[in-house]
DNA sequence: AACTATTTATAAGA
DNA sequence: TTCTTATAAATAGTT
């Protein structure tokens, strides 16, 4: 808190606290995740989303539309790049 | 607007006006991939992010220190599919 | 494309 | 760790 009273703007650096970043992880990986699901819903995107924490756990999202497989084929594809 | 001159909340479904879904695809991609970013710098997580719109154009994000094929590997390693 | 009222996400605290 | 709440940030509708 900064001494009026209002809470500093986040800086975009890492956090150093160990506790903290483990919950700004949980957090901010939820909101993440939900806002793939909205934007696919909303306007037939398809996404593709695969997030490892430091703790090297791993969470995912795929579009319902298409398989991570395709996705991936078509990433190749647009892209040129082998992987 | 509703009458009392506030706005609806939004419903998650597809949005039907073409133009305006064209327009939130891209305010909402452009959330996500930041919201990608952040959490990369913030909580040392690893992070790929494939968005195909409905006319196939790609966006797509990797964290930078793992590619998008050792990502792809550890998702392998990790869920057991073969994709 | 820019604005802004409002909703939504979330940082900090309990 | 779950809940609350005040604030920051995203964004839906408008211009």
């Amino acid at each position: 808190m900064r001494e009026d009273g209002k809470r500093e703007d986040i800086k975009i650096k890492r956090i150093e606290n160990a506790n903290n970043r483990v919950v700004t992880f949980s957090k901010r990986r939820n909101g993440l995740v939900k806002k793939a699901k909205e934007i696919t819903v909303l306007c037939d995107a398809k996404v593709a989303l695969i997030i490892f924490a430091s703790n090297g756990k791993m969470t995912d999202y795929c579009c319902p539309s298409m398989d991570l497989g395709a996705m991936m084929d078509q990433y190749k594809k647009l892209s040129g790049k082998k992987l």
